[in-house]
RNA sequence: GUGGGUGUGGCACAGUUGGUUAGCGCGCCAGGUUGUGGCCCUGGAGGUCGUGGGUUCGACUCCCACCACUCACCCCA
């Protein structure tokens, strides 16, 4: 028995309507807000995501799909969909196109992890990406897309906390200052925070061990050292996002773990425990264009995992409406009916009703059975006096209606269409 | 990578002082009026009890190892 690998999962018939419905939902939304949207590879040149994600980052050192392919090149499947997006702004010069350039994208992302609840090795990462902004109005675009989607799947359920860790200069004396203050107390720490020292100080402030809780708390926060740009960005965000009615708390430990991350950070959290208490996450990036050999454009964006958003809704009790799968089925108890069926199915599907037969040459209780199974709107029983009469009755599943109908011309054949549209 | 839990037909489970044909529900297939579904009844298919060793006259039940799944941590959507 060959098993799925570990951590994925298989999306059953049964539950593809509710990735179809979000994945409309979200196009719509994006749509009508003027963004287009890009389609990328599934894998890239590994070299793309160590500069993009960052060297330092977990990601990258522990988490990526890397391999060689038979010319010795080094790829690794999309850990996050943002690099890749970046590289073909670059490479198919849409950075000197129109600007602001606003562009989403739904991608699967993989990372080597260990799966727990919420968390996949592969997962659907729904992600908006905007380019050439550096005004805070652009952070309230992309944090009210992002929000229409979740308002537009009945989902409000959280609270957008949002932050600033300053651009580069700042953040590099913010993070000197900070670890200054830890230094002191490194042996207080838990084993976690001491990694956190040496390899990405900034994470120190997300720590949730009990026991550094009090020395965090006594932290200095990157707000306060950002320099006056940094501030006053942040200051005018606040202002818009107000005048937005967009409701939100400023966290002071909120940080990111992707390296590419300035001025502005955010996530939509939730009451869940784990993984599952965020709904998306994103913030600035106006270095990482440059990064990856563009030019310096600035940047914001937003991530939402597929999978996260479904569990939450679930939690929620939130149902996405379930579309009619089968319009008709059409029941035959001969080799001859069949042919008949064949054809009229024909027709029926040319004016846009979803027909099936039967292939299993079974009894007619055994059809009926089916066509309650698969949710089948209605049926028609094609035996040899309807076929003689060239007349059928449709019968409705739901409501047991049943209609005489002449099957002799298109245009009878137009109104049985029609019949089972309108019921 | 670290720590905990669990592994019995497609799914959800019962089955412990170890005893000989391994059970139930749902689902699936067929029949119960030869042209009609959802309820009910009957019958049927389907399991080397995660895998491999060990203890024993005998193991689904005890021991060991491995594997898988799962939950939490790290990290992250």
């Amino acid at each position: 028995m060959i098993n799925r690998p570990k951590g994925t999962k298989d999306v059953l018939p049964s539950d593809v309507y509710k990735w179809q419905y979000v994945e409309k939902v979200a196009k719509e939304c994006l749509r009508l807000r003027g963004f287009e949207e890009i389609r990328t590879p599934t894998f890239e040149s590994t070299e793309l995501f160590v500069r993009g994600v960052g060297e330092g980052s977990d990601i990258v050192n522990k988490e990526m799909y890397t391999f060689l392919d038979k010319g010795e090149r080094s790829l690794t499947l999309k850990p996050e969909g943002t690099a890749s997006i970046v590289r073909a702004i670059i490479e198919n010069g849409l950075d000197n196109g129109a600007m602001p350039l606003k562009l989403f994208t739904l991608t699967p992302c993989f990372r080597y992890e260990r799966p727990q609840t919420g968390r996949f090795r592969e997962h659907y990462q729904f992600s908006i990406e905007t380019f050439g902004s550096s005004s805070p109005l652009m952070e309230v675009e992309v944090i009210g897309a992002i929000k229409s989607v979740l308002d537009a799947l009945g989902f409000s359920n959280y609270i957008i906390n949002i932050n600033s860790i300053g651009c580069k200069e700042c953040r590099k004396k913010y993070v000197d200052v900070l670890k200054k203050y830890y230094y002191k107390h490194l042996d207080e720490v838990c084993e976690d925070c001491k990694v956190r020292y040496e390899k990405n100080a900034l994470r120190l402030l997300d720590c949730k061990n009990e026991g550094c809780q009090k020395l965090k708390e006594g932290a200095p926060k990157p707000r306060e050292y950002l320099c006056d740009d940094c501030k006053k960005h942040f200051d005018e965000l606040l202002k818009l996002l107000d005048a937005s009615k967009i409701r939100y708390r400023i966290n002071d430990n909120l940080v990111r773990g992707i390296d590419y991350y300035s001025r502005t950070v955010f996530e939509f959290l939730t009451e869940e425990k784990g993984a599952l208490n965020v709904v998306c996450g994103g913030g600035r990036y106006d270095g990482l264009v440059e990064e990856l050999g563009g030019k310096p454009i600035p940047s914001v964006g937003v991530g939402l995992g597929i999978e996260h958003l479904l569990m939450l809704l679930e939690k929620n009790s939130i149902e996405l409406p379930k579309p009619v799968n089968l319009d008709l089925y059409i029941a035959t108890t001969s080799l001859n009916e069949s042919l008949k069926a064949v054809e009229l199915a024909r027709e029926l599907r040319a004016l846009g009703v979803a027909t099936e037969i039967d292939t299993m040459e079974r009894s007619l209780k055994a059809q009926m059975k089916y066509a309650d199974k698969k949710e089948a709107k209605c049926v028609i029983i094609l035996g040899e006096d309807e076929i003689n009469t060239k007349s059928v009755t449709l019968k409705f599943m739901q409501s047991k209606k049943e209609y005489k109908v002449n099957i002799d011309t298109h245009q009878n054949l137009q109104k049985l269409a029609e019949i089972i549209k309108n019921n």
